[in-house]
DNA sequence: TCTGGGGTCCTAGGACCC
DNA sequence: TCTGGGGTCCTAGGACCC
């Protein structure tokens, strides 16, 4: 018998943190649900019935909350907290299905198919789904292709047609991939964003059948290696192979919009505090030590012009730290420059990069002696919070300002992750 | 009035070297 | 008048992803 060709498959989950939401609230699940984000802004997730209404992802609150208002849309908060918690129950399960599992985002994995003979791979799909629906009771769409990019377009296409796929599409078979390609407009294919889809249209290539026919060296030249290759992926060559765990992160961002534009310096520096605490904390969870610190605080993307402001600067850390204090200090020593009287600032925050091992960093002999005690210290912060919930243990910068946090008024409990939040058995 | 946050990869272009 | 060329390293910015 012939080895069955190659396939990968992408699973996700279905209008992720909605489905998550609703979980714990079934009696809302013919309802038009949407999940905000941060500072509940903007719409992050919507179900089937919110999208009937034409709530567009990302549509600012302001635009939607009269429909919230009057009953006919549900609305909450992101609790991320809680999302994480079901993504990894989640993976948890699809690592049991296949040999080889990516996880690719909080709702998304690749898995191999390798050994799988081509004729199960559909019937696999839908176990698939069934298995996580019944022990996890969250909703997946499962593309299966012989690529990662014709696998996504697969995705597509079993949400794009559900119900009537059962939210599995195998795209295995060469004439089902031509005629999805030509009905594929070039945006849906993965990779080919706002940008590149007006350039390829003025190219005259509107779909995806069209990109791939495209002579890739040409594709090249003009658009670059990546553009290259998702054409080659979806002509059938393999291009990019499911990963194993992604290595440690080569860099580390705390950033968020604060809940009300403020002007004080020490409002800004005690949101610039928190954010490196935060940041620092995640530093320490992957092993890693930082040189170099950006900080920035700006004004609305959306201000006028002649009151916009965006104040960025880069610290660069004597010797590779991890330590809270050390990064506070050096993130405020950065504001202090970028800092001016006058802007609503509307935004600041950190990003931490040039990362070695903490493991692998011998100091040298010139270099300043590093806090005593500082990792004893961290870890026994980092262990308090861990159990105790974040910021129990914190530093006193993180309290000497107010007025930035983040609006959270449509919050759900933290059924999983906290036990005064515990969900009633039922 | 009100518009998310956290990542990755690639490329062009400058600095520098021989 | 005419003013090397090629390699490497680094960084900022652009584009994409979820």
């Amino acid at each position: 018998m012939r080895p069955a060709p190659p396939a990968i498959s992408i699973i996700d989950v279905n209008s992720c943190y909605v489905s998550i939401e609703l979980l714990f609230k079934p009696w809302l699940r013919n309802r038009a649900c949407i999940v905000l984000s941060n500072n509940d802004s903007a719409c992050v997730a919507r179900n089937s019935h919110a999208k009937a209404l034409g709530i567009r992802m990302g549509q600012p609150w302001h635009e939607i909350a009269h429909l919230v208002r009057s009953g006919q849309v549900h609305a909450f908060s992101s609790c991320y907290e809680l999302y994480q918690d079901m993504s990894n129950r989640i993976m948890a399960v699809l690592a049991t299905q296949a040999p080889r599992i990516e996880v690719y985002s909080i709702d998304e994995a690749w898995l191999d198919l390798s050994g799988l003979p081509e004729s199960e791979y559909a019937a696999w799909g839908r176990d698939v789904r069934d298995t996580v629906l019944r022990q996890v009771g969250i909703p997946v769409g499962v593309g299966i292709g012989p690529t990662k990019t014709l696998a996504k377009l697969a995705n597509w296409a079993a949400k794009t047609w559900a119900p009537k796929t059962g939210w599995v599409v195998d795209l295995s078979d060469p004439c089902r991939q031509a005629r999805l390609l030509k009905l594929a407009p070039v945006e849906e294919v993965w990779g080919i964003g706002p940008r590149l889809t007006r350039r390829l249209a003025d190219m005259g290539v509107k779909t995806a059948w069209e990109l791939a026919k495209m002579d890739a060296r040409l594709l090249r030249r003009i658009f670059g290696v990546t553009v290259e290759r998702t054409a080659r992926e979806l002509a059938g060559e393999r291009c990019f192979e499911v990963g194993e765990s992604p290595g440690p992160k080569q860099m580390i961002a705390a950033t968020r919009s604060f809940g009300r534009k403020i002007t004080r310096y020490e409002d800004i520096a005690a949101a610039i505090a928190t954010h490196t605490v935060r940041a620092a904390a995640k530093l320490r969870a992957q092993g890693s030590l930082c040189q170099c610190l950006q900080v920035f605080a700006r004004t609305s993307a959306f201000a006028k012009q002649g009151q916009s402001y965006s104040g960025q600067r880069i610290v660069a850390l004597p010797c590779p730290t991890d330590d809270s204090r050390t990064l506070v200090s050096a993130a405020l020593e950065g504001l202090a420059h970028l800092y001016r009287e006058g802007p609503r600032y509307a935004k600041a925050g950190i990003v931490l990069s040039q990362f070695v091992a903490g493991d692998r960093y011998t100091p040298d002999l010139f270099a300043p002696p590093p806090r005593p005690k500082s990792h004893d210290l961290m870890r026994a912060m980092d262990a308090i919070n861990a159990k105790m919930g974040r910021a129990t243990v914190r530093l006193a910068r993180e309290d000497a300002g107010h007025g930035w946090q983040m609006r959270r008024e449509l919050l759900s409990p933290r059924y999983t992750t906290v036990w005064e939040d515990l969900a009633p058995a039922g």
